[in-house]
RNA sequence: CGGGGCGUAGCGCAGUCUGGUAGCGCACUCGGUUCGGGACCGAGGAGUCGAAGGUUCAAAUCCUUUCGCCCCGACCA
């Protein structure tokens, strides 16, 4: 592709909303613009990249026995009441009526409309296993769309589902939908962890998470440096220190005038934050709970929603904790505190901690849990840094911030037990399908790439997907330097391999930055000095250091640029 | 939905407090000089100041309503 003839509309400035470093550069890079609130254009080099990504899921999807199919976008609501997730789904399912006032909505995600495949076709045994996958537009009101293609309220799902006759069958679909997804992953060139996590709202039991590691991710995940446990820290076990944590002292209230935060009070009182015992007021439904950990760790909702019993809870309001504890936010505390305490295990542990007095302006110093307050002991703290492995308990946790990419689950009979998707056994009992679904964020991918391989100049695009595979570029209008150009750029294309040919009438530093910025892996030079004795200069974009630039004799140029690029795909 | 902020030319912004001629940089068009890391000079085009209503002789500016967008939280691929 001629550059002049494409539309890649480059510009110097970012656009004043963007915070990622992803939706900066395809801001600047021309691959995309947006069109509202979480729903963007994808210009030429955005689309060729969501092609490629999409190209290789399908690949892998297709290598491990998934057959594609393609599902509506737009479906009527009897699906979705039918497994209550018309009403569970709530604000984030996009809903509309038809002219004559039925309901409908966007899909967000599969389930039930392929559940009802398989309970039309799908009879005996003999049928499965069967994996149904589809690359589609998926659809979700998000509370707040945010970070480029990173969460957008219109986005690229490859969404796959496993039916199997037996349990046995469907933890092997799901070993080969994990291989599968380890190759994908491999193939993109991106650093990431498969995790243990949470199942929530699908409802299954098996899950794990791909996680590609990006200082930018909303995900917390922890990795042991000696073996190859990994989770979010959501489902990440801990494992409590024993001994108690300092010796037993007095009770005493202290006047803390002004000091609620943590880490404020320790300072002002000059103890340790892990000498804090932080008390945090819930919400659960009707019910409100008071949450004691130790100042240097935080509570995890998730395992607080199971041990109360309900779906998720909430931090209290300001209004809830003033009149729960009698004080402003900052000074609550378990002792004399009347309703239900829930008292994480190494906060149990603490000798001599300091708490919040329910009383404005004040604390208690030399409180001890058992003896000053009572409350149910249980595991409810994340995992954290340094951490003793929960796996092999020798090794230690390390955290990660991470992006959630893709995520495979066990979904069990959740879904075709509700829709009656049944088949026949050998002894000809009817059985409930047990499925599994599997799901690849294809567009977040493409910013996914980008916060993982960037540099000051722009992006770096991995050979695997990047819009093409060697950027040339030709210096001033020379008769002599176009035909060599043009020849060279035949000849790659006829050999599968794709170049973006800038021939456009800029001055050489443009073209350059236009080059870094776009981030093809692999930048071809003609003219100048260099043209003149008889070379062409070879340079990959990973190479930053510009003095490292390789020179090249024009006749040996077609088979330098065939190898590299041949070498990065494989 | 709770908290904070922003809507002025394609992009980035100033002007709003204290009402009176709509401005700057980039981009764009034309002419010239330049040409290996975002050139320079000259000339030019381009804006219902998010929308509606109000106050006023006069509104980008003050008042009311409304829409959109961004950031921090709860959700997710």
């Amino acid at each position: 592709m001629r550059f002049s003839r494409s539309l890649i509309p480059t510009i110097k400035e970012a656009p004043a909303d963007a915070t990622n470093v992803s939706h900066v550069l395809l801001t600047r890079g021309g691959f995309i613009r947006r069109v509202g609130a979480g729903m963007y254009d994808y210009l030429p080099l955005g689309l060729r990249v969501l092609k490629k990504i999409e190209a290789i899921v399908r690949t892998e999807m297709d290598r491990a026995g998934a057959l594609e199919i393609l599902m509506p976008a737009l479906l009527p609501a009897e699906y979705f009441k039918e497994t209550d997730r018309w009403t569970k789904f709530g604000d984030n399912l996009f809903r509309l009526k038809d002219r004559k006032g039925a309901d409908f909505h966007l899909g967000p995600t599969h389930e039930e409309i392929v559940t009802d495949i398989a309970r039309r076709e799908i009879r005996s045994y003999r049928d499965l296993p069967k994996n149904l996958y589809q690359v589609q537009s998926k659809f979700r009101d998000e509370p707040r769309p945010r970070g480029g293609l990173l969460r957008c309220r219109e986005f690229v799902m490859k969404d796959a589902y496993s039916f199997d006759s037996t349990e046995d069958g469907a933890k092997a679909s799901y070993e080969e939908m994990r291989k599968a997804y380890v190759r994908v992953f491999d193939r993109l060139g991106l650093n990431y962890r498969m995790v243990a996590a949470d199942s929530g709202a699908m409802g299954g039991s098996t899950s794990a998470e791909f996680q590609v590691l990006a200082d930018s991710g909303e995900d917390a995940i922890v990795a042991c440096d000696a073996c190859s446990y990994a989770a979010n820290v959501e489902v990440a076990t801990v494992t409590p220190a024993d001994e108690p944590a300092g010796t037993s002292g007095e009770r005493t209230k202290v006047h803390t005038p002004g000091h609620g935060g943590i880490a404020d009070v320790a300072a002002f009182l000059k103890v340790e934050t892990k000498q804090m015992l932080k008390s945090l007021i819930y919400r659960a439904q009707k019910e409100v709970a008071m949450v004691v950990v130790r100042g240097d760790h935080d509570v995890n909702e998730i395992r607080l929603a199971r041990i109360l019993g309900v779906d998720e809870v909430a931090l209290a309001t300001e209004a809830d904790v003033r009149k729960t504890t009698g004080a402003a936010v900052g000074y609550a505390g378990p002792v004399g505190f009347t309703g239900r305490v829930i008292v994480d295990r190494a906060a149990s542990l603490v000798k001599s901690g300091v708490t919040g007095a329910n009383e404005t302006d004040h604390h208690l110093t030399g409180v001890e849990h058992g003896r000053d307050f009572e409350g149910e002991v249980a595991d409810v703290r994340l995992a954290s840094n340094g951490d003793t492995c929960p796996s092999c308990g020798k090794g230690k946790l390390t955290t990660y911030k991470g992006i959630e990419a893709g995520h495979i689950f066990i979904l069990g009979t959740h879904y075709s037990a509700k829709m009656n998707a049944t088949f026949l056994d050998e002894t000809q009992k009817k059985q409930p399908i047990i499925m599994g679904c599997y799901g690849i964020g294809v567009s977040r991918l493409v910013a996914t790439t980008i916060e993982q391989h960037n540099d000051a100049s722009g992006m770096r695009w991995p050979m695997s997907i990047a819009p093409y595979h060697v950027h040339l570029c030709t210096l001033g209008k020379d008769e002599p330097v176009l035909a060599a150009a043009q020849a060279l750029y035949d000849a790659l294309w006829s050999k599968g391999i794709e170049v973006l040919w800038d021939e456009r009438d800029e001055r050489p530093g443009v073209k350059f930055k236009d080059a870094d910025l776009i981030g093809i892996p692999f930048r071809v030079t003609f003219g100048g000095k260099n043209f003149a004795a008889g070379n062409v200069e070879m340079k990959a974009r990973d190479e930053s250091d510009p003095a490292k630039s390789e020179m090249v004799a024009i006749a040996d140029a077609q088979a330098r640029i065939e190898d590299f690029v041949r070498k990065a795909l494989a």
